[in-house]
DNA sequence: GTCTATAATTCGATAGAC
DNA sequence: GTCTATCGAATTATAGAC
């Protein structure tokens, strides 16, 4: 508990965790190489091995890491106890928004990795029956006044928050975007998403 | 123009095509292995070599037959020119659905290729001015009232019909949720989100 | 056209000096 | 703890027999 954290990237096992980081989310499991790492973080590729053993163990480190950062936004409107159906989208939206306009590699890493190992990531997320179980939940299914399955009023609002962040590249080219013209439209999504969600409950 | 196209997978290069297309969708560049479409194709690892040249000669052609296999549809609703707006949205939901059940893995392999090498793809991709001047675009523009960027109903689209196959595997455990029962989510979806799409569009 | 055998390179990991 | 040097395995690609 008395952790001697004076700097996040001071000591070298900080440094080769940020490089890791970085190279990792950038290229996926497959496409990096422990080289660039090594060069990433300024050190020698020898070390590497000495703090992590092995790409693998370092890998799974990230992985939990960016998993635990991608759900967080999830899970923070889980935990909102008193929070409106609406006031509930709004941070969901807010909240991944903001994240992926800093972390725009991560969903894109994370789903593919799951999908390219699933029996081993899909277990310690920490959310299997969080979600079923949540508050969160029964407004979903209370807004559906039983005519639609809860889940695809989640599936919507992840759908218009995170899709467009996966798509950007694809995006920016059909819409003729520049980065800018893309943050800006993410922006306005923040506020423009729970107004679409309101508009979807009621139209049902 | 005088092909000899008996079968489809008759020829020794088009077993390779198949099996190329079958690893390289599901694993990505880097991790598929040539070894394993030479296997998957019941042939010698030489044979890909003497037909395709290089593991990057082969990966380029199944990419631009996936990237065309996913632009396709939504180039479909491009052409339809006397179609109403809700009509063209009905059509991409339906045909991206029914194309993604039986290729869950193609938008996540053409996101992240397209991601990790953006100057190489996103060029003859035959969409960089055709959306923006198509009468689908028009119909979209007319919908927003001038009160935000057409493209967000695109993206609205898009997002809810695609990203729920992306996310597929992390969808079904905080759902719990089988595959037929994922599928037939997706079947839903393909009604309701043409609603749900009105929906946005009377609420704006 | 198709195969076996192997070359050439890359990559993850380790040994050993300091 | 950190480095240089190198090993061993894996991978792409090719040479050459049939």
């Amino acid at each position: 508990m008395a952790k001697k954290k004076i700097q996040s990237d001071s000591t070298t096992e900080e440094k080769i965790k940020t490089a890791a980081r970085k190279v990792f989310t950038k290229k996926g499991y497959s496409a990096a190489r422990t080289r660039d790492i090594a060069e990433e973080a300024g050190i020698n590729l020898a070390l590497l091995n000495y703090y992590f053993r092995s790409k693998e163990k370092l890998f799974d480190i990230v992985m939990m890491e960016n998993l635990q950062k991608f759900l967080l936004v999830l899970g923070g409107a889980l935990r909102e106890e008193k929070s409106s159906l609406n006031e509930k989208v709004a941070l969901i939206a807010n909240n991944y928004v903001d994240m992926l306009k800093s972390n725009p590699d991560l969903p894109i890493f994370i789903l593919s990795e799951i999908r390219a190992n699933p029996e081993k990531f899909v277990h310690n997320m920490g959310i299997k029956g969080l979600l079923l179980e949540s508050s969160f939940f029964k407004q979903l299914h209370q807004a559906t006044k039983g005519k639609i399955h809860p889940l695809h009023l989640l599936m919507n609002v992840m759908s218009m928050t995170v899709f467009p962040f996966i798509a950007s590249p694809l995006l920016q080219h059909v819409g003729n975007l520049k980065q800018p013209d893309f943050d800006n439209l993410m922006e306005e999504r923040k506020k423009m998403i729970p107004i679409w969600f309101d508009s979807i409950v009621k139209g049902l």
